[in-house]
DNA sequence: TAAGTGATCTCT
DNA sequence: GAGATCACTTAA
């Protein structure tokens, strides 16, 4: 909790300073229905913005609504129905059928016996694929951004909106080109070749 | 390096 | 219904 607090306003990358009340543009389903590689890159310097749920401890008394960000350092891209490494791999399910659906909504699943994974899913209608949000500044970890911003099956789903409580903004951070690197995505040995593919961005 | 944890999927 | 697997984290 102390946590988040700390990163609420805080200077991106450390070396280029910004005035948040200049652009806070919330990121819309077209940003989201694009190339899946494109999206996974550009993702990366925009920024993850959750407003928590208002608590009521009586039921009479609300407390304010409380907002955290931080900036995505890390995304890794799940692409088609042929990538080995994707839920999608092997047909419609249960599960990943958010990923065969509209752009700009959250994908959450839970794995391991307790970790959320959280995604946004791209591209057209029809073709799954998905950007799993692997880290923010401050939070490394896929699982420690869910557990940090308190994201579970509730928010799967629903679209990446001030609505839902979970969105994505730019800021007017740009990263650049010499800490934007790209390679292999982790945990995925089992995917044979698609293993390979360099689909995992981050910020150095 | 390995335990922990339970939903999901495949195969009977 | 059973058994294996898993887009991970933590402690050692």
């Amino acid at each position: 909790m102390v946590l988040i607090q700390e990163i609420m306003g805080s200077n991106p990358i450390g070396s280029e300073k910004f005035d948040l009340s200049r652009m806070r543009k919330v990121l819309a389903s077209g940003f989201f229905d694009r190339p899946t590689l494109r999206v996974a890159k550009e993702l990366l310097g925009k920024f993850l913005v959750r407003r928590f749920p208002r608590r009521s401890a009586s039921g009479l008394r609300k407390s304010a609504s409380r907002e955290a960000a931080a900036m995505i350092i890390e995304v890794e891209a799940y692409i088609g129905f042929h990538d080995l490494a994707s839920h999608a791999s092997r047909g419609k399910t249960a599960r990943n059928t958010v990923m065969f659906g509209r752009a700009g909504v959250w994908y959450v699943y839970f794995t391991y016996g307790m970790h959320w994974m959280l995604n946004i899913v791209t591209g057209p209608k029809g073709y799954p694929a998905a950007v799993l949000i692997r880290g923010i500044e401050g939070i490394p970890g896929p699982a420690r951004v869910t557990k940090y911003f308190k994201v579970d099956r509730r928010m799967n789903l629903k679209p990446a909106s001030r609505k839902t409580g979970l969105w994505i903004e730019d800021r007017g951070a740009r990263i650049p080109k010499s800490r934007m690197k790209r390679g292999m995505r982790i945990g995925v040995d089992y995917a044979g070749s698609w293993k390979r593919k360099l689909w995992r961005f981050y910020v150095v």
